[in-house]
Parts: structure tokens; sequence; C-alpha cells
RNA sequence: GGCCCCGUCGUCUAGAGGCCUAGGACGCCGCCCUCUCAAGGCGGUAGCGUGGGUUCAAAUCCCAUCGGGGCUACCA
């Protein structure tokens, strides 16, 4: 059997971090099987759907390197792979199913369904709707002769029980008393996330339904519906739901949620699956390092934990910091040069862009988030007109600043060659003769030329800045004193 | 309220009766390296929710309890 999955978000909101862990995954697990990874719209639910967040979600699915085999934008044997487009086919399952008994026109109020609600919760019964509130047979023919709206709700076979083993976590039992007659049809002629999803997981030949754990009470419906079509049903895996700080779900109000913005954080698409895989899943025994390859390699569903995770952005962070380092300095330019030539508001120039390239090294093993870049070459590209307060204030307000500058200035205009060797041996000198330790005497020389007391390091700062303008730097600072 | 899921360091996890005086990673702390900041090296901090069983032996099995979460829409 040749295994086929679906990611099917609906497009009523951003990516969500936790809908493109589900994707991952459902993408390792693909891949880790030779199957076939496919993406769905489902878009049922067209007052909140909107091609923006269509379009977000693609883009990102795409950013993060989580390609599909087949379905939206990309086709197949199964047309747009958007629910929205399928309409005609959910409502005649919708009648087929009342044709063969399996569902029925519901005529029950949203009041009076309310009140079994209520009723329910406080005789401590189940609250699920059985169908009690429906006329009898006669009364219905003539009402929908009547041209009467009414709803169309799958008949849940009771009494009786829907068994399945999910995947991630066992053997499941749900009594069918817990389970509503649930509406397959909207009294609009629209399909309900139940009927559309399980009519084309059955039609599209899906094997393997994974998604998350809030779906999992939703299950015995699907898996009901998809009998009552006269088809198998998939097997199951629910994953547990990703988390915020506090311990709950992971949503809006925990700040960032949407992949887009960790994507303008500067956070790499690779440190994020990564992280994610994580999330729920040891990708090695004492290593949580590996690549999109390695991680389909070692992919195992049935390894997947049950338990919820929380989101900790601090460990991601690393992990991008990681693969920053690791990144060639090609790439690495590749990926930050316009956001340098963004925060400077003009393009580099030929010169300047050698000197950015010649940072690089530098400035890789410093950075986290790829804006950081801007922030530790930026003093290369423009003047020093202000200094940091506080960097002034320790190292230049102090005996050792004049002094520092002074034997620096003498030290370095003497210099032959302007190399990072012959800069480090003259400042070197600096603290010989002038009897400062190094702290104290190379501190005012990076204030001078940065602007700050945290910079990359000095002496190949010094010779990528360039002879002439490290000298007037120095000046200029001086000057001040 | 009903049903369902989950419960190992602060966080993500390894662990499927003896290999566990519970391993790794992030974080945090300290030391080293060092021109700042990083990176790196070394060391440390911290956990089996609780109570009962079962067993020669339990993080691992059973029961209870507590805690957290999900679902309970003509949303998905």
């Amino acid at each position: 059997m040749t295994v086929r999955v679906r990611f099917a978000p609906s497009p009523t909101g951003y990516l969500h971090v936790g809908a493109a862990r589900t994707a991952l995954y459902n993408y390792l697990f693909a891949h880790a099987n030779g199957g076939t990874f496919i993406l769905r719209s489902d878009d049922t639910d067209r007052a909140r759907s909107t091609e923006e967040f269509q379009q977000d979600i693609l883009d990102h699915m795409m950013w993060l390197g989580l390609d599909w085999d087949e379905g939206f934008g990309k086709g197949g044997e199964h047309g747009s792979y958007r629910q929205s487009d399928r309409y005609d086919r959910y409502r005649d399952v919708a009648h087929d199913l009342i044709e063969s008994g399996s569902a029925y026109y519901s005529f029950a109020t949203s009041e009076q369904l309310d009140g079994f609600k209520k009723a329910a919760r406080e005789a401590g019964t189940s609250p699920a709707y059985d169908g009690s509130l429906e006329p009898g047979y006669g009364e219905v023919a003539s009402r929908i002769a009547a041209g009467e709206s009414a709803v169309i709700r799958f008949r849940v076979p009771r009494p009786g029980e829907t068994r399945f083993s999910d995947v991630v976590r066992d053997d499941m039992v749900f009594d069918h008393k817990q389970v509503d007659d649930f509406v397959i049809l909207r009294s609009d002629g629209t399909p309900t996330y139940h009927l559309a999803s399980t009519v084309d997981d059955v039609d599209y030949g899906i094997t393997h339904v994974i998604r998350g754990e809030d779906l999992l009470s939703s299950t015995p419906k699907h898996i009901l519906l998809t009998q009552a079509m006269g088809a198998e049903p998939a097997t199951y895996a629910h994953l547990s739901l990703l988390m915020g700080p506090d311990g709950k779900k992971l949503s809006k109000r925990h700040g960032d949620t949407a992949m887009s913005a960790y994507r303008t954080a500067g956070f790499l698409p690779e440190a994020i699956d990564n992280y994610l895989a994580l999330l729920g899943w040891s990708v090695g025994d004492e290593e949580d390092r590996a690549s999109m390859s390695e991680m389909v390699d070692r992919f195992d569903l049935n390894a997947v934990s049950k338990n919820p995770a929380v989101f900790d952005t601090q460990k991601l962070e690393w992990l991008n910091g990681v693969y920053i380092r690791e990144m060639g300095d090609d790439d690495f330019v590749a990926r930050t040069l316009a956001g340098v030539e963004d925060d400077l508001g003009r393009e580099l120039t030929d010169d300047e862009a050698s000197q950015f390239e010649a940072m690089v090294p530098l400035v890789k093993e410093r950075t986290k988030l790829l804006p950081e870049v801007a922030d530790q070459v930026r003093f290369l590209f423009t003047d020093i007109d202000t200094y940091d307060e506080k960097s002034w204030a320790k190292v230049m307000d102090k005996p050792e600043g004049p002094v520092a500058l002074d034997a620096a200035t003498a030290a370095l205009s003497g210099l032959e060659t302007w190399s990072t060797e012959t800069i480090e041996g003259a400042l070197r000198g600096v603290l010989e003769d002038t009897g400062l330790n190094a702290r104290k005497g190379f501190q005012p020389v990076r204030v001078a030329i940065s602007g700050s007391t945290v910079s990359p390091p000095l002496f190949e700062s010094l010779e990528i800045l360039g002879r002439e303008e490290s000298l007037n730097r120095i000046a200029a600072a001086r000057s001040l004193l």
C-alpha cells in the first residue's frame, strides 16, 4: 500500500507554528515511507477563509521546504484540491447518506438544541444530540415538500461504539452516547468540515491522517462517516498540541504564532524545521541537530510523543545560531546582504560589498538572528556621529582614554603594511609603552571606530575599515576628549 | 457538567521491571580561553506530581488521587 497523507489547513488564518509542525510530520512520514504528501485547502468556512491567508500558507510551506507532491496549486488526479470547488460532490454524498438511512433532515432549532444540552448538563448525562427532537417521518416529508430549509445530520448508530488504534495514542474507544448526530450539510447547502474532510480523505485515497489532537474526539464521526460511505477508514495519528509558556494551547496571545513572524525575525527555515521536529519527537539519542534528510531517514510516527510540548523560543534561537554558524560564507552573504542594505537605506558599493564579505566570518559566529548582522557591520558603512553613551562613559571618560588613543594613533600611522597582524603588533606595542592592560588599551580604540564597546574583533575590524578611515575616526574621537 | 487525552530537570526529551546513585539538549551558574561581544572547552544546578499496591526489584505494571490540556458550533 502506498502511503498517502495530507495536510489540510483552513485558510482562516496565517500559517500557525502548530500547523507547520503538523505539516512537517506529515511531510516526514510521507518521505520516510516513499509516500505522497498532499496539500489540500479545507476552506468550507467561507466566511473566514481568505485568499491572503491561503497565499500565506502556501508561501510559508515552500519557505520551510515542505514541498508537496500533489494537491493545491499543483494539481493531481483530484481536481483543485480546494473544497469550495467540490460542493456538488459533498451534497451528493449527503443525499446518498439520506437515501441509505445514515443521515436525516433535521429541524431541531438552535433553541431546542440549547435546551437539550442544558438539560443534559444539569442531569449530568451526555450532551451529545441523539436526534430525539426531530419530528416524525410524515412531518419531515411534508415540511421538506413545503420547502422548509433543514440541515442534514449524520445518524450516529446507538447504542454502539467506535474503536480505532491511533498511531500515537494507541487504542481508542468512544461510546456513541458521547457523539452527536452531527451536521454534515448546513441549511444553505454547504458542507461542514466533518463531511468535506472525510469525503476528501476517502476520495483522495488518504491512508494516514496525521493531525492535531484537537480533532481526536471528532475521529469517531469521521470513521462512522467513512464507513457509511462504504469505505475503509484511514489510519489515524493525533499529535499533541503545542503549548504556550503558560501551558495553555499556543495562541495569538502568546505573542508570535504566525510563521511569518519568525521569518521576519530572522529565523532560518532549516532551524525551524529542526526545532519543530524536536517538539514531540526525539531526533537522535544524544543529539538535537538533524537535517531534513536525516530526519526523513529516522522518522518514526510510532515514536512520536503523546505529551503536549511547550514552544520555547530560546532553544529555537540557539538552533538558529548553530545553523547560521554552519552556513557557507557565500550563503550567508546571500541571505543577509539585502537586510544590511535595507538597514542602511542604500545599496552597498563594490568596495563596501568586499568589506562586508571580509567581515562575514567574524560576524557569522556572533549571529543568532539574521537582522543582528546589520547591527554588527553598520559601523563600516556609516560615519560615527554618535557614540553609545554608556560605552563612552565607560572607556573614554577615563584617564586611559586619551592615552590609549594617542598611543594608538602614533603606532598605527607608522605602519608600512595595514593588516590584522601588523595592526595587532602595533597595538600590542602600545600596551607595553603605556603600561595599560589589553582591556584599557584597546577599548577606547574600539569605541572610536565602532561607536561601542561591543563590536567584531578589533584588529580585523581596523584592517577592513582601512587605514585612513580608522585613523580619522580615532582622531575624531580624540578631539572630543 | 459529560467524554477524551496527557503527567521524567524551568523547557524539549531518552527511558518500554534490574544497564538509572535517571542520560542528552536548551536555559541558568561557575571556571578556562580571550582585545569587547560571541563562539568554543570544562564543570555545576535541577526531574520520575502524590498515595497505595504487585514484585526479590518500579520512572517503567495496577489502582486511586491530584494537576494540566482538548472536545462538547449550521468553526475547523
